[in-house]
RNA sequence: GGAGGAGUGGCCGAGCGGUCGAAGGCGGCGGAUUUGAAAUCCGUUGUAGGGGCGACUCUACCGGGGGUUCGAAUCCCUCCUCCUCCGCCA
């Protein structure tokens, strides 16, 4: 990075990051990593041979081992100083690098908002209605199957208890996902803990700079001081992609291996700060929500093409359910800020007359690897290199059955469940008021 | 939660505070032998960082961190992980 600075400048400002100050701190740190390793190696190589020496000293006793001892004590001292500003660099050095986001790819579209996310498919017809269509909150809690009064009674707000045929619905597509997934996309199955570690935050890069968007783990007082000594602090996942990615984690796969892929089920827990007062009504943006998440470690050659497969996998639920999407690239401005491509799909929802993302599929380059250090060996004996990562919702369970719900209604509050779905729900064909 | 034991290179397993990046074995790789294979023999075999166009070279790493020392895989402290037994528990 510091020996293409100016390169990276350019590509941080398209995300709309320009704090040149910084990269030119990051330039210099650089440079002074360097000076301080190879002078502090250069201390290290002499106290070694002086050591080297003193061992062969038969008298331990004589006033020229005393001596050379003493002066080798100074030795150790400048090592030790050295060692320290050494520290001290790295830190500084890792800081920023930690909270520097990932370089668009070129092929990233300019733009810093949403309103420049660019357009690449439509899929299906936005379904028309001969009455007055209701939201996903009408239509589920006249079914009884949504709950939002009890959830609030339960654990507050942005959260849904669901009921009945809604539970039996989340359940159906949690399994009938997995499935797809598993069979026909080769996907192996992943099951992992909801709960890890920061280090594993930091790999896929949640942390350390958004960790107001976690839930952290509190305890006891002790608990407290021993997570802030030695960074054992633990999250709430705000989705699977963290545990499952963070699997391979400072390990180096073989190249014959290659891709790797899992899918996996687990609950996401999001604080949703800084989105209060956006998507109160439903069950859209909730504290707690059902994903299955689809993630892909792959050569660095291959990874454009992944990403492609990627999306089309995550698509391919949103088909076989026969629900109206769009698929969007994201600009540059709007990505994640681990990611270097991304697409969101974005399925039809006719209440709001708009598209809301469903599934958001990104490729990493090998910014989430260096991370967690997941590489793998070129051949028998080359040497290690990074992976790519990709990873993408395949999908977002909440908000796939709030689409159901809206796309699928019934003039008489009924909804109609996708036949692909049926065998999942017991062969239920509709959701009735029952 | 209580009591005890252990963490060394891909794996197993040695290692008086100096000559240890670390014996030996297994596995892997290359070669010899063989029609081929097995067996045998020979050689080789970690990661990261710095310097050099390069051949190459230096430094660090023996669960993590800290300490003692001229010098630590070896001594001390602390944390983590794993194993065994007891208790509790879905």
């Amino acid at each position: 990075m510091s020996e293409n600075l100016a390169d990276v400048k350019a590509a941080l400002t398209r995300r709309g990051f320009d704090d040149a100050a910084l990269l030119d701190r990051l330039g210099s740190l650089a440079e002074e990593r360097r000076e301080v390793i190879t002078n502090v190696e250069a201390l290290r190589r002499r106290r070694n041979d002086a050591s080297e020496a003193m061992a062969k000293v038969a008298d331990k006793k004589s006033k020229e081992f005393q001596a050379k001892r003493d002066e080798l004590r100074v030795l150790g001292d400048e090592i030790k100083a050295g060692e320290f500003r050494q520290t001290e660099v790295a830190g500084e050095l890792e800081d920023i690098l930690l909270n520097l986001p990932n370089l668009p790819h070129p092929d990233t579209p300019d733009g810093l908002s949403e309103n420049d996310n660019v357009e690449v498919r439509v899929w299906g017809k936005k379904p028309s209605f001969d009455f007055e269509v209701r939201d996903h909150v009408e239509v589920g809690v006249g079914l009884g199957i949504l709950d939002f009064e009890r959830a609030a009674k339960l654990s507050g707000s942005r959260f849904v208890v669901l009921m009945g045929a809604g539970a039996r619905l989340e359940r159906a597509l949690m399994q009938f996902m997995l499935d797809v997934h598993t069979t026909e996309h080769g996907y192996q199955e992943v099951w992992p803990p909801v709960l890890v570690k920061d280090s594993a935050m930091l790999g896929t890069g949640q942390l350390p700079k958004f960790a107001k968007d976690s839930f952290r783990i509190a305890k006891d007082e002790q608990w407290e001081a021993q997570a802030e000594a030695q960074g054992h602090d633990l999250y709430l996942v705000p989705t699977a992609e963290v545990p499952i990615t963070n699997l391979h984690a400072e390990e180096i796969l073989a190249e014959a291996d290659l891709p790797v892929t899992y899918t996996g089920y687990t609950a996401c827990f999001r604080s949703e700060a800084g989105s209060y007062g956006k998507d109160t009504r439903g069950m859209i943006r909730v504290h707690q929500f059902d994903k299955v998440e689809l993630v892909r470690f792959c050569h660095p050659d291959h990874g454009e093409r992944e990403l492609e497969t990627l999306t089309e996998h995550a698509e391919s639920i949103l088909q076989k359910l026969d629900l109206h999407y769009r698929a969007v690239q994201l600009c540059a401005g709007d990505m994640g800020f681990a990611a270097q491509k991304s697409y969101d799909l974005e399925v039809w929802l006719p209440a709001q007359d708009t598209y809301r993302e469903i599934s958001s599929c990104s490729w990493f380059g090998d910014f989430q690897a260096r991370r967690m250090r997941a590489r793998f060996r070129p051949d028998k004996k080359g040497k290690p290199r990074l992976l790519h990562t990709l990873n993408g919702s395949g999908l977002a369970i909440g908000r796939t059955l709030v689409a159901i719900l809206e796309q699928n209604q019934q003039v008489d509050g009924s909804v109609s469940v996708p036949p692909a779905l049926r065998p999942y729900m017991g062969g239920v064909e509709r959701i009735t008021d029952a």
